[in-house]
DNA sequence: GTAGACCTTGACGTCGGCGTCAAGGCCAGC
DNA sequence: GCTGGCCTTGACGCCGACGTCAAGGTCTAC
């Protein structure tokens, strides 16, 4: 099969292909005329690639699992490499977990803060003579908000 | 001030602060011989900027607090444009974490299943005669695992 | 033989937020 | 005047995973 075959049976592009290539990530035989050529083997190394690639893994990260597959292992997290880049990647997620949801909580209440206080402003402006005084005495002078009467 | 002072108030370099102002974020006035010169208000500004950038805000983010904060509101984040942009930052980090925690559920199981898997072909290889039988029985011919006896 | 669909290599562009030179100007202290 | 420390602009580098264009070779069908 060729590139573009291979590239269509992933759903990803040729540029992509000839991209792991240069990496060495999935090598290509080639036919008399110099175009790759690609069999149902290297279907599967790729489709190990993209699992990992869309979940997130860095390329450098999936190559244990290629190279698993390719020393002929039944599955490409068969071997101790691999399974070491799994605990490295579920550290990381976990601190990437941790840091989003603390920006997250940041951010929540700091929207929550900013709310109230424009609500506050607007309930000044609501009410030309300030916020409503809590006893029936006006003070004489300084009413706050009152700038523009 | 001058450009190497208001970095060291603020941790951050020279290179960053003249970043900020090839954006348009944070222009500062110049001397007679050109330097850039920079007041008290600027630092504010850019305790903004730096505040929200370490939350993971992009620079482009920032710009409405910063221009908020430039005419004469009270905060970064006293102005509509600001907190819609709070709003659109927590939806964007709820997507994030939900993404990363599905991520997360996924590594983790295909880790543990790894590692049964292992630790089942571990077994298989510490008792050449494969797994103990779960009966007094052992089959004629077909026993599993023992392909290398 | 020629159009069109495929393939090749090479090289530059993208996105963000700066880092890191390089070459030179300005100013203070000795 | 000269050293050293600050400042200036300009421009390229980096990271990752490709996108995109250019210039050309190869094969099939008509």
């Amino acid at each position: 099969m060729r590139i573009g075959e291979l590239a269509q049976q992933a759903g990803i592009t040729t540029r992509t292909l000839r991209h792991y290539e240069s990496l060495g990530l999935l090598p290509a035989r080639r036919t008399g005329n110099g175009y790759r050529t690609y069999d149902e083997e290297d279907l599967r190394l790729l489709r190990q690639i993209r699992t990992l690639a869309d979940f997130g893994f860095g390329l450098e990260e999936t190559r244990p699992f290629v190279e698993c597959l390719r020393a002929g292992h039944p599955a490409g997290d068969s071997c101790p490499a691999s399974l070491e880049v799994y605990r490295r990647k579920l550290a990381e997620l976990d601190d990437c977990i941790e840091d989003l949801q603390r920006v997250r909580a940041e951010v929540g209440a700091q929207l929550a803060r900013a709310e109230l206080a424009r609500a506050a402003l607007q309930a000044e402006a609501d009410i030309p003579g300030g916020p409503p005084p809590r006893c029936a005495f006006t003070p004489p002078d300084t009413a706050p908000g009152s700038s523009k009467p």
